[in-house]
DNA sequence: TCATGATGTTAGTGCTTACTTACTTTAACA
DNA sequence: TGTTAAAGTAAGTAAGCACTAACATCATGA
C-alpha cells in the first residue's frame, strides 16, 4: 500500500508536462510576462495543480532551471580528435557546439532574458555550457602545440576564440532574427570559420 | 508669447531626465520589472509627471529605444585604414567596435531581455549596429584581396567571424558575467584574437 | 466495493500596477 | 503683479496577478 505506482506515475507525467510548458512559455515571455494560469493551461491542467506540484511560480521557475541545466560531457570526444585532421576535428566541435545550442535554445532565452534576476543562476548555467568545453579544447591546443603542428597562442584565449566565433553566430542568428539556418547554410559557415581559424593558428 | 523658452527648456529636461531612468531601469529590471512609480522616482519627478510627458509606460519604452538607437557613422575610418599595415588596423577597428558596445551597453541589455515582446525593434537595433560595420569591413577586405594581401575567402562571412569574435567577448564579459575588463585585459584580447584572424585571412 | 490520492471547478483574497481626477504650488514672463 | 505653463500632492479606480479554500470527480487497487 505504501506507493500506488500508477497514480505516482500520473502525478510525474504532469509534473514533467509543467516543467516543458514552464520552459517554453518562461522563454517565450519571460518571468514576469508569463502568468501561472498560462502555464497551467498549456501544460492542459488546471492552474492549481502547478501549486500542487510546485509552492510557488518561483519555485517552478528554479526546477526548471535545474532540470533543463545538466548537459552531457563532451571530454570523451579528445582521444578521437587526436586521430583527426586539425581542420576536420575543428569542424566537428564546432559542429557539436551548434547542435548543442540549439538543443538548449529555450535555455538560453531564459538566461538572457533573466540575467537581471537571477546573476548567480546565469553564471551557473553559462559556466555549466562552456567551462567544460573551454578546457577540452584548450588541452586538445595545447597538445598540437607541443607536437609543432600549432603556433605558440595562448590556448585558452584560442578556445574561447572559436568557442566565440560560433557563439555568436548562433546569438545573433537563431536567437535574435530567428532565422531557419538550412544545414547547407550551417556548413558553409563552419567551412568559412574553420577555415579562417585553423590557418590562423596553425605553425 | 509663442514659446515660454525656459519653461520649455525645463520641460526638456525632465523630459530627458524621465528617457534616462527609463533607460537605466528597464536595462537593470526589465520591462515589466520596471514600475512607472520607480521610474519617476528615479528621474526625481512625480509619477504624474511621466504620463504627462508619455502618454503610456509603452509610450515610454519606445521613445527609449528610439532616442537612444541612433549611432554615428564609422564609414569615414575606411581611407584612414588603407594606409596602416592590416593587423594594426584590424586591432583598431576592433577598440572602436569594443568601445562602441560598452557605450551602449543598457541598450544591449534591453534589446536581449525584451526580444520576446518587441522582436522587430530588436531586429532594427541590431541591424543598426552591425549592418554598415559589415559592410565597411567587407569592403576593405574586398580591396585587400584584389591587392593580393588577403586569401579569397568570402568576404561578408569573413566580417561577421571578426565581429562576432569581439561581441562574443562583450556579450559574455560584460554582459552575463559583468566583470570589470582593464584595459590592459582588453589589450591582450585584442592583440590574441587580432593575431589569429590575421594570420588565418592573409595570403 | 470502497478508501485513497490525483486532479478539476469555482470562488475569492489581498496585493500591485498603470493610469486618472481634482486640486495646489512654484516660478517665469508680459 | 497677475497670468500661465509645468510640476507636485493626494486619493482613488479598475484590472491582473500569485496563491488559497472548499468541495466534487474519478480512476486505482486492496
Amino acid at each position: 500500500m505504501k506507493i500506488r505506482t500508477d497514480n505516482a506515475e500520473k502525478a510525474r507525467g504532469t509534473r514533467e508536462k509543467l516543467l516543458e510548458a514552464g520552459l517554453r512559455l518562461f522563454s517565450e515571455k519571460g518571468y514576469l510576462g508569463s502568468t501561472t494560469k498560462d502555464i497551467a493551461l498549456r501544460a492542459g491542467v488546471a492552474e492549481l495543480t502547478l501549486f500542487r506540484h510546485f509552492s510557488s511560480k518561483e519555485a517552478l521557475f528554479k526546477e526548471i532551471i535545474n532540470s533543463y541545466t545538466f548537459l552531457p560531457a563532451l571530454k570523451g570526444l579528445l582521444p578521437e580528435l587526436q586521430e583527426m585532421a586539425y581542420e576536420d576535428a575543428l569542424a566537428l566541435i564546432a559542429k557539436k557546439f551548434l547542435n548543442r545550442l540549439s538543443e538548449r535554445r529555450e535555455l538560453i532565452r531564459i538566461m538572457y532574458s533573466e540575467m537581471q534576476l537571477y546573476p548567480s543562476k546565469v553564471k551557473e548555467i553559462y559556466h555549466n555550457f562552456i567551462d567544460e568545453l573551454t578546457r577540452t579544447l584548450a588541452s586538445y591546443f595545447e597538445h598540437l602545440q607541443e607536437r609543432g603542428v600549432l603556433r605558440g597562442f595562448d590556448a585558452e584565449y584560442g578556445a574561447k576564440a572559436f568557442m566565440g566565433l560560433f557563439f555568436s553566430y548562433f546569438n545573433t542568428q537563431e536567437l535574435l532574427l530567428k532565422k531557419e539556418i538550412t544545414g547547407a547554410e550551417r556548413d558553409k559557415l563552419i567551412k568559412q570559420y574553420v577555415g579562417i581559424f585553423a590557418r590562423g593558428t596553425v605553425k
